[in-house]
DNA sequence: CTAGGGTTAG
């Protein structure tokens, strides 16, 4: 009774028109339609299969509510939400109502929407017009999700017109939203961008919507500009710049507004760290590693309650050199999936320790996890970086017929590699004009990579003319070609791909090493760049270490300066690689015995890997370097990679 | 009903 009061005062002091109707009494009808609800929305609420919403389903048959289209729409929606599919049962459901109103229409549209087939859901939108059933706002945006899941523009775009013709949906905003998604999805960020511009109301969705349209084709500043006009900023808006960031290789400024985020008081969930976990890899830094760890586990988000952080360590410490560490994390994740086994696979294959990547394969192989193509790529990959041949020929051909994975231009990219590496350039060469698939240019500079290694130039100059035809803009292969030629003293050749390469107006991206300092500061060298304040006391360290190496029979290496100047040139210039400055400059900054960690963006040169493996030896240090493949650790004089790489 | 995510290659 006195629940009942409170409720009457404070119904009357709100909106009288809407309130009149409460006191009309409910049918008999109606209350039995009241209480089933509510039962059945508890019900449902704790349903997780199938069967159980067939039970009510059939206890409403016998309650005489199979037509009630208020409550099977309830249903429908909790089956969508159990991902079953729409055929048989939740259409069966559908079809046994006679007239259907407007959302029970679009929840088994939205129904198709989602899980497919999306086509059908257009259809069904027809049968629905044709019926003179009205569609609400949210049948719209079920049907612009269709379109934007089979990426249809043009059926996006009849959609998009029924919004304004039917009258006034392109206003709501939950409709304007899915647009611009379903715009940007399919490549027309100005379309998107319009949509943004007309919306009558946006809100913080609205904006992020467009803020990742900017950063998933590279345009930072517009995204930046974006989110700083972003008035309410939530983990999400925020999550999407700190990950744009570091799906445009801008590490840095990913961590930096990571932190900015925190100051402000946003939550961090496991998307976010994800991000965050990329940058701290692409920099290669131990200290980020171990404080983005540290925030991970404070989050209650660490590894082993998160198959999510989990993966993203696991490749994290793989690409901060740390394989062991990732493997750490490996073992005690308490679930591991297919992204966790092949982050693991391709960390090991990273670090040339095949026979670790085959032996989690096998372990892999005997649990629930299926592999997939990016597994065989780790796999093929490992067999690659140690020469494994015959065992990277089985892996390949049981692919598809044991474990149902297509071959893609990627696998044949790795067995040309695979091929090429160990020496048989024309099977290489063979495979790729047998290829089923369009070969792309992955698998052009596989090969292309092959012959610089084995010095051919007539296969070199095929595979490079494939490669300027499918990457005309793709400055590393000119650059190969060229140093092909200029180790084969074919310089004439060398200055004709010169000329090319400024005719497409094309420069060599600057070779550039980083290491990282006891304090986690990173510094960084570019190749013959003199400006660090230390440079003048590196030159002369690097000078005395390579007097050194000579005593112990070090010759440098000239064939690597691809450029025809004269010995004493020569022997310059490869004192200005980037790798050299930075070794040096880490056996400056670091305690004796401790590991020296580089970061290369390109792959290193032979004379420096030969700098490097002397210098393991004879200053007893341990060198990790990342370069843009894969990973080279020197110890005593000898590198991980037996000189294979 | 609408927005952010993990493993890939020369």
């Amino acid at each position: 009774m006195f629940a009942f009061s409170r409720h009457f005062s404070r119904r009357r002091s709100s909106i009288f028109s809407e309130h009149q109707q409460i006191f009309v009494p409910f049918s008999e009808q109606q209350q039995q339609r009241n209480l089933l609800e509510s039962r059945l929305v508890s019900v449902l609420h704790g349903c997780n299969d199938h069967n159980q919403i067939k039970q009510v389903h059939a206890h409403l048959l016998r309650k005489g509510l199979g037509q009630c289209s208020f409550l099977l729409t309830k249903l429908l929606r909790m089956l969508t939400k159990l991902n079953v599919p729409m055929e048989p049962y939740p259409r069966l459901l559908f079809d046994q109502v006679q007239q259907p109103n407007s959302f029970l229409w679009t929840a088994l549209i939205r129904g198709y929407s989602l899980h497919g087939p999306f086509i059908e859901s257009i259809l069904l939108y027809n049968s629905m017009r044709l019926e003179g059933t009205r569609p609400v706002s949210f049948t719209f945006t079920a049907l612009i999700k269709a379109c934007t899941a089979i990426l249809n523009l043009d059926l996006g775009r009849q959609i998009h017109a029924q919004t304004i013709s039917i009258g006034g949906f392109e206003s709501d905003l939950y409709v304007g939203n899915t647009l611009i998604d379903m715009y940007v999805k399919c490549g027309i960020l100005e379309c998107g961008r319009r949509v943004f511009d007309e919306m009558p109301e946006r809100d913080v969705i609205s904006w992020t919507s467009l803020i990742v349209a900017y950063t998933k084709c590279g345009d930072m500043e517009a995204a930046a500009g974006l989110f700083d006009d972003l008035p309410v900023k939530d983990m999400v808006a925020w999550t999407a710049m700190v990950t744009g960031y570091s799906q445009n290789a801008k590490p840095r400024e990913a961590l930096r507004l990571f932190e900015r985020m925190r100051d402000s008081g946003v939550e961090t969930d496991e998307v976010t760290l994800v991000g965050v976990i990329s940058a701290c890899a692409q920099l290669g830094a131990a200290k980020y590693a171990t404080w983005i760890r540290d925030i991970a586990e404070q989050a209650g988000l660490g590894p082993a309650t998160n198959v999510v952080v989990g993966s993203a360590l696991i490749d994290m410490y793989s690409k901060c050199g740390s394989v062991e560490e990732a493997y750490q994390v490996f073992k005690g994740m308490n679930e591991r999936n297919v992204f966790s086994y092949s982050a693991m696979i391709v960390g090991f294959a990273m670090h040339g320790r095949a026979e670790a990547a085959m032996q989690l394969f096998s372990e892999m192989v005997e649990t629930e996890t299926r592999p997939n193509r990016v597994t065989f790529i780790g796999v093929l990959t490992a067999c690659s970086h140690v020469g494994m041949v015959e065992q990277g020929r089985r892996l390949f051909a049981t692919m598809k017929e044991v474990y149902g994975v297509l071959p893609s231009a990627d696998h044949y990219a790795c067995m040309v590699d695979l091929l090429g590496r160990a020496g048989h350039l024309e099977e290489a060469h063979e495979l790729v004009k047998s290829m089923p698939i369009e070969p792309h240019g992955g698998v052009w500079g596989a090969l292309l990579g092959a012959c610089r290694i084995h010095g051919n130039a007539d296969i070199a100059e095929t595979s490079a003319n494939h490669l300027f035809e499918l990457e005309p803009n793709g400055i590393g292969n000119y650059i190969l070609l060229s140093n092909i030629y200029a180790s084969a003293g074919k310089w004439d050749d060398v200055s004709k791909v010169r000329k090319l390469m400024r005719k497409k107006g094309l420069r060599k991206n600057p070779g550039c090493s980083w290491v990282e300092a006891k304090d986690g500061v990173i510094h960084e060298f570019f190749a013959g760049d003199m400006t660090h304040p230390k440079s003048s006391e590196i030159k002369l360290a690097l000078e005395e270490l390579l007097h050194r190496l000579k005593l112990h029979g070090y010759k440098p290496n000239l064939s690597c300066v691809v450029y025809d100047v004269s010995d004493e040139e020569k022997q310059r210039l490869l004192m200005t690689h980037s790798e050299k400055l930075a070794l040096v400059f880490g056996m400056l900054i670091t305690s004796d015995g401790s590991t020296i960690r580089i970061v290369k963006n390109l792959r290193m040169c032979e004379d420096c890997h030969t700098v490097m493996c002397g210098a393991s030896g004879i200053m007893r240090r341990e060198i990790i370097v990342r370069d843009n493949m894969r990973f080279h650790h020197f110890h005593d004089g000898i590198c991980s990679c037996g000189n294979f790489w």
